[in-house]
DNA sequence: AGAAGGACCAGTGGTCCGTA
DNA sequence: AGAAGGACCAGTGGTCCGTA
């Protein structure tokens, strides 16, 4: 049971008729290796508004919207329990998606069309196509730090991990706390190029950089102190409001 | 006269109100070297529909649009005569994008902003803004191919140019003719990959390569012969249907 | 409340086609 | 006819905000 591959993704509920073009893609890696082992649930439901065709359907029975579990905040080598997902799982989604770029990038080659070198539209698209309903754009990109400071200083990713769930914090803390030592790391070895930072490791390169990252980046290198959270939250303080057309927030 | 700076842009009756940010770039190689000393017309004259603001004129006197002269093919170091434009600057206005897109990745990194490495809608806008009214991007994308000869084999290039003035070959002639030695190239020195060829030099590695080159390049692998000028011209004749979604035309 | 993701939007790459 | 370029369009990067 736990080896049988694509359960992680019918356990979350949003493997409803995948296309099997590129079966092997989509199920590559989530050999229910990310699942406690409590007795699954295979009850599968149908998107309300997705659905395709006329089928009478009592609205109350299959009406609710299936959507991936909420990350959790888990040490590594932590399953999470219950309806969650864990941040090992989080961050495998990333080397999904560098196996989706790979083959969108060898069929561009084959047809002599112009070959992307990060993850796009164009890969997202290929990966839904794929039967990979549970990878989408405004997902990946919301976390795409977190998987930078994995990537790049796992050592640090880890322990921070360990504190955050040892303080009991959400995830979304969790996420906020990940810019911190970025932003360090692109002053001392990157003199604040955080371009520069994100090209320094392969699986990162693939990944366009967050504008918020890029924002609090160009602020350190101005020495202005910025705590504020996630955009919407926190007004600008800058010292160079001559160079900002947007407030970092 | 010959160097008086903005004359090789009001020459072609496009300076028309510039706007005076950074006009030094605007005027930057533009000293009038590229016309032929025959006594210049000043005259200033009102674009109909471009104009901005309703005073009341007359539709035939000030009424005809302005555009930059036709190219003629020319050798190199030969300047146009009449109400043309030579081959040389061409290749200069390849050379103002440049600076342009320099600009705007300094100012890009001043301000923290995603840079861009190539001539994009942003630089094109940049340099409208700085008075560049002679540059529009469909007629960059137009000769990229021919630019990117210049760039890559000057001698060739030269030959090209002579032998087509010499057998009075109109600019799209030449132009069309300027494909070929680029997809030799791009076989021989790269394996038929044309953005790495794109790539080998500086100057050219900020141009998208054009589709047209690409595609080129492409059935050439493919050992297809296709001699066909330019789109909406042809038919597709291609032995790997399988792999084609579009005519290459 | 905290979080997942459909769907929107401004600005892009690409080039057609009405214009001169 | 040959050629210059305004203006359009499909698909992009980016993320908001109605949803659960």
């Amino acid at each position: 049971e736990v080896n049988h591959h694509l359960d992680a993704l019918s356990q979350e509920g949003l493997s409803e008729e995948p296309v099997q073009e590129e079966k092997e893609a989509a199920g590559s890696g989530g050999g229910g290796q990310w699942e406690a082992s409590e007795g699954k649930k295979h009850r599968r439901r149908r998107a309300t508004k997705g659905n395709v065709g006329g089928d009478a359907e009592e609205g109350s029975s299959g009406g609710e919207r299936q959507r991936e579990h909420p990350f959790i905040v888990t040490e590594p080598g932590e399953v999470a329990r219950g309806k969650k997902n864990g941040l090992d799982y989080l961050f495998h989604l990333y080397d999904e998606c560098r196996n989706f770029l790979i083959q969108v990038q060898a069929l561009a080659k084959e047809r002599g069309e112009k070959c992307p070198n990060k993850v796009t539209n164009q890969v997202f698209r290929h990966a839904k196509r794929a039967g990979a309903s549970h990878i989408n754009k405004p997902k990946m990109r919301h976390y795409v730090h977190c998987y930078a400071l994995h990537c790049l200083d796992e050592e640090a990713s880890n322990a921070l991990r360990r504190a955050f769930k040892e303080r009991g914090e959400n995830v979304g803390a969790w996420r906020q706390a990940c810019y911190h030592p970025l932003v360090a790391m692109s002053r001392h070895h990157h003199a604040w190029d955080v371009d520069a930072l994100f090209a320094s490791h392969p699986s990162l390169a693939i990944w366009y950089v967050p504008t918020k990252l890029r924002q609090l980046c160009h602020a350190d290198r101005h020495s202005v102190t910025n705590t504020d959270g996630e955009a919407h939250v926190g007004a600008a303080t800058t010292a160079h409001s001559h160079l900002h057309h947007h407030s970092i927030a």
